[in-house]
DNA sequence: CTGAAAGCGCTTACAG
DNA sequence: CTGAAAGCGCTTACAG
């Protein structure tokens, strides 16, 4: 494999030279400029990136830090992500955290051992302190940690507005809303205030349950709603779900039980992910979030803060949701 | 930040045994070892693994390579691909080829850029010949380019022997199997092997129809079946799909088109993936792809790649797949 | 327009 | 058991 010394050699100029072509300087005379480029194709040189981002102090790669890549939303929003730091000339380095809290610290930690220039952070156990000690750049999704942090999310609250607003329309009078635990401080709590607003100004009663694991998978949100959920249900006529998934699993409970939706029962669900978007029946009503802009925006804003650009430096973004109306409401 | 040299100071020794201390050499007393601890503790150092990667000529980066990490199959596979590197001491940088043959190729030279020490390559479109130049560690999944790169897949041709036999045994007649393109050269055209002979040896007619997009989506599929496969359905009764989003696909189409399944068609799909398994109605008869094992497997077999480790010589293995009867059959 | 030399922060023979 | 020095392959002042 051969280095920007053989370059230099074979070329018959300094590695300096070689260097300033690599990297278009202008003050390479056309000839020399040439004869580098000659010996670079004749030797298949290509440049030693860890090298490189050892002297210039980057290494062009972005951690990304997701509970896990599998769940249908991170899934497409990693694709965004990685689309976008690829047309800006970086990489991106995968963290499942799990949810486990020890794994989560020790991918802070790529900051502290340089192996990443910034974290895009979507996972969300660790506490405010854990972050104290860095000074590096560091976005988080759906999450506010502090001041010094910027964060990209949806908007939160008039999703939950949103959703709230068309059960209610709909003629729901008595509504409950399924969250994810409303201890993390996820921005997706705010889901939670604009449900209790929009009942408590409309003067519909309503019902908050909380579902504290993180695993998104049918059968745990299908075997939760027969657990805590059922047995408020029949005093219910509309429910706003915290996700896809979730919506999808009451819809099949109710399905299961004889309670007829939308007739009985109207089911609202959070993200129009992959699987909502694939699911034919039912279609499921939602709140879409614009993951692709979620994406694009956690990139293009870790970017700048890496690249310190003070040209644009709003770097906390809250983007609009939208209402897509299926057959479960 | 601090240094090797910040704690060499601060400890009253030299950089070597700092060095050692940090890689666990036993040689060092346990005055020492102690004394360099505790400043390392105490200024928060953090080795850097850029400085290191270049002493050591290896990043402990693995690339791994994907049409679209969105897609439900892949999104499980990086999941546990992931997993494995990280209980190994390595990191996955994630590449999305997104089926272009140019960003294929410039993913590979990821390696001469040594910003990898291996790459686990799933997305197949440049050909054998762009492998020449490179002498470093790939592993593929589901395609063997040549004797000298290992792959991994599952075994689909015992796949393609199932589906069939098993729309056989439910009495299918006259067979359809709609396949992704054969000219890929891909090991998933094996399926298309195992339904073809399983015909012949059954003396059941067939047909096989390919798509040439990759892209996988569910609006793709569906008008792909109204142009080009729906003008042969009323000569077929059992349908072998090589993916289960195309299965789904087709029963919806089924469904709009009062053909009733599985009474007039039946149904079998390929992957039993995360859709799959939420998916509640219909439960598609499907081949189940271990998808854990092959992700743990790539992920192995690429380490011991790089890692050059004589002990386990067999870097292609194929895994083997299961029937799964849902109701589409 | 070009080059010699120092430096990035580690590891690793070599020497004692 | 420990250290001085060379080296990994680049970039970047500095000098001409």
């Amino acid at each position: 494999m051969p280095s920007i010394k053989d370059v230099a050699k074979h070329a018959g100029v300094s590695i300096t030279t070689v260097s300033r072509v690599m990297n278009n300087f202008p003050s390479i005379s056309e000839s020399t400029r040439k004869k580098v480029f000659d010996s670079i194709r004749v030797l298949d040189y290509h440049p030693d990136y860890i090298a490189r981002s050892l002297s210039k102090k980057q290494s062009l790669i972005i951690g990304v830090i997701i509970p896990d890549c599998s769940h249908v939303f991170f899934s497409e929003l990693i694709k965004h992500i990685e689309m976008t730091a690829q047309n800006n000339g970086y990489k991106i380095l995968l963290c499942n955290s799990l949810d486990d809290k020890e794994k989560e610290l020790s991918y802070i930690n790529m900051l502290k051992e340089k192996r990443v220039d910034g974290i895009i952070m979507g996972s969300h156990l660790i506490n405010t302190e854990a972050y104290k000690s860095i000074d590096k750049p560091v976005i988080t999704f759906d999450r506010c940690i502090d001041d010094k942090i910027p964060y990209i999310g949806s908007d939160n609250f008039t999703g939950g507005v949103l959703a709230t607003k068309h059960l209610i329309d709909k003629g729901c009078k008595r509504l409950l809303h399924i969250s994810g635990s409303l201890k993390l401080a996820s921005l997706a709590n705010k889901r939670s205030d604009g449900f209790k607003l929009t009942c408590l100004e409309n003067n519909v009663s309503y019902q908050i349950i909380e579902y504290q694991h993180a695993h998104l998978t049918f059968e745990y949100f299908y075997s939760f709603i027969e657990q805590e959920v059922s047995r408020f249900l029949e005093d219910i006529d509309g429910v706003f779900c915290s996700n896809d998934i979730l919506a999808y699993a009451l819809y099949v409970y109710c399905l299961n039980h004889n309670i007829s939706v939308p007739d009985k029962m109207k089911i609202i669900g959070y993200d129009y992910s992959q699987f909502t978007r694939i699911l034919q029946n039912p279609k499921i009503t939602t709140i879409a979030q614009p993951i692709q802009v979620l994406g694009e925006l956690l990139c293009t804003n870790i970017i700048h803060l890496i690249e310190d650009d003070p040209a644009t430096k709003i770097y906390s973004q809250i983007v609009a949701v939208e209402l897509i109306e299926g057959t479960t409401t």
